[in-house]
DNA sequence: AGCATGACTAGGC
DNA sequence: AGCCTAGCCATGC
């Protein structure tokens, strides 16, 4: 028994977003996710705005691999100021390799579960 | 209850 | 090949 409710609160529960939080974890070190990816994954292949939100909400609190979410072109969607340095930084450190578009070869360090 | 925001995505011109 | 538009999902005011 929980609640009367019958609601047990939306801790380790099957929220969009306590789902979405789990895959990006799941994201191994040195490969890289689509947000589009990570939505389907999560049950919801339209949901990428979602997985955006919460990167934002959770952004630096969370300890989630941030820096392994990407767009699914393989760039960087951050702005410029807004931390896509040190994203770009972290997934170099990782072994994760730029091309001159400033893309990445998505065939080679895309995560692929 | 409706509108605005957000690091998106796919398709069309 | 590059830019624009519409569609999707969840939260906050």
């Amino acid at each position: 028994m929980k609640s009367s409710t019958g609601k047990c609160g939306p801790a380790g529960g099957d929220t969009l977003a306590e789902r979405i939080k789990r895959v990006i974890r799941r994201i191994p070190r040195g490969r890289v996710a689509s947000y589009g990816q990570i939505a389907a994954l999560s049950g919801h292949p339209r949901a990428a705005r979602t997985v955006v939100w919460i990167l934002h909400s959770s952004s630096g609190k969370a300890r989630l691999p941030w820096h392994r979410v990407i767009n699914s072109r393989g760039t960087i969607s951050l702005r410029p100021g807004c931390g896509c340095e040190e994203q770009r930084a972290r997934l170099t450190a990782e072994g994760v390799g730029f091309d001159s578009a400033g893309r990445v070869d998505l065939r080679r360090h895309g995560w692929r579960p």
